[in-house]
DNA sequence: GCATGGTGGATACTGTAACTATCGGATAGC
DNA sequence: GCTATCCGATAGTTACAGTATCCACCATGC
């Protein structure tokens, strides 16, 4: 399989494989005879799907998926600590952090729900920042309001959590593994969001209109 | 209080402050005398707080922001739809859908959940169609396995809207509850990844490693 | 045995997004 | 009156994600 063929299958113009070649996304295939021909094999269309799915729909830039794959093909990475890795790629932030009273009143009420759920995380998780800066914002441009959903948010995603990890530890292989939880947090973020806003429009609907006719 | 000030106290260089006039994201200050000597209020600095969050906690583009604040600022637009508007935006994707097998799997899926939630939201809500790409986009690149979490999202998203609609109605002012479940909705995404990937490395831990000494 | 066209690798270019810097004229406050 | 600041417009900058072009080289069908 040369470049073209894997073009076509995987529905990539060439430069932009080219393109994450250069950028070390994706393998180079092996240069069988010698110089200027490489063949590409099925992992080269997985890699490539992967790539594009992570960018188009994940929304990652390709520094990010650059990370995180290298993180996915490094066999002494522990899970978490891969998915650690995409946290501060998905959110941009975390540049010049203010440390106001936003911030400080965050930190306590992270520290709080992580101890009243029993939570075993590390105090310096990326995850944690992340909660914390998203928690100041929320502060910061709506005041106290906002900080009321925190609990079923945390009950909310240990139900998450567990699914997800069901569905990870039911994988053998360990790099098909590591990809599945890749996949998943970085597109269940999205489809978690998507579903929000449907539930949301659900919730709105039967709260604030009439029931619609039985149907039983 | 002129730019400088506004600059000063928003935290945000004049210069971009500009940018985000000509863009129509803030509105002009009143031109109190005449020509070029415009003042600037308490709902300049809110609104130049509000565009920051959206921006560099939330992630969103300047053309999203855009079409979100003049959502907000119509009285005639629904709430729902206001937040329906964000999903476009936030999920960049849509762009060329590939009708494939993928995706037909992922409009069942979907319609499958949906119905048997007994969910009320229209059959064109954005949201039902960006929860069916990134479902096509996961089964096309990690097969059945991902699927499985479906409907543990849903029951966990559910739990999120009836806090986020609590929240949300508790507040009287229209204005003010535009923003707060704009806000809400676009960081409370984020808020909700982190919390995600602290429980996934908490039920991690939990499940692959000896439990702590007790401290009853 | 040789023309044709695809290949690998390098380099240069394009387009978009989000600012950032400069400029010309006006005006505020001393 | 003088200087600092302001407004508005225009032009420039940086980063990102590709695209496009070039060139020497293989490989294969005729």
């Amino acid at each position: 399989m040369r470049v073209s063929d894997l073009s076509t299958v995987a529905g990539v113009p060439v430069a932009t494989i080219k393109y994450y070649l250069r950028e070390g996304l994706l393998p180079r295939g092996e240069t069988t005879t010698s110089a200027n021909q490489a063949s590409y094999g099925q992992a080269h269309v997985r890699r490539l799907t992967l790539i594009r799915s992570l960018v188009d729909v994940g929304g990652l830039s390709i520094s990010a998926v650059r990370k995180v794959l290298a993180a996915i093909d490094d066999p002494d990475v522990p899970l978490h600590e891969m998915l650690g890795a995409t946290v501060g790629t998905v959110t941009p932030g975390a540049g010049a952090t203010e440390h106001d009273e936003y911030r400080a009143q965050a930190v306590a009420e992270i520290g709080r729900v992580v101890d009243a759920r029993g939570w075993r995380v590390s105090a310096d998780a990326p995850a944690r920042d992340a909660a914390v800066d998203v928690l100041a914002a929320m502060h910061r441009v709506g005041g106290e309001r906002l900080a009321t959903v925190l609990d079923a948010y945390v009950r909310a995603v240990e139900l998450v959590a567990e699914a997800d990890l069901d569905t990870v530890s039911a994988v053998p292989d360990r790099d098909v593994r590591a990809e599945t939880a890749l996949v998943g947090t970085v597109l269940g973020d999205h489809l978690l969001a998507a579903l929000r806003r449907l539930a949301q429009e659900h919730v709105s609907a039967t709260r604030f209109t009439p029931p619609p006719p039985e149907t039983p």
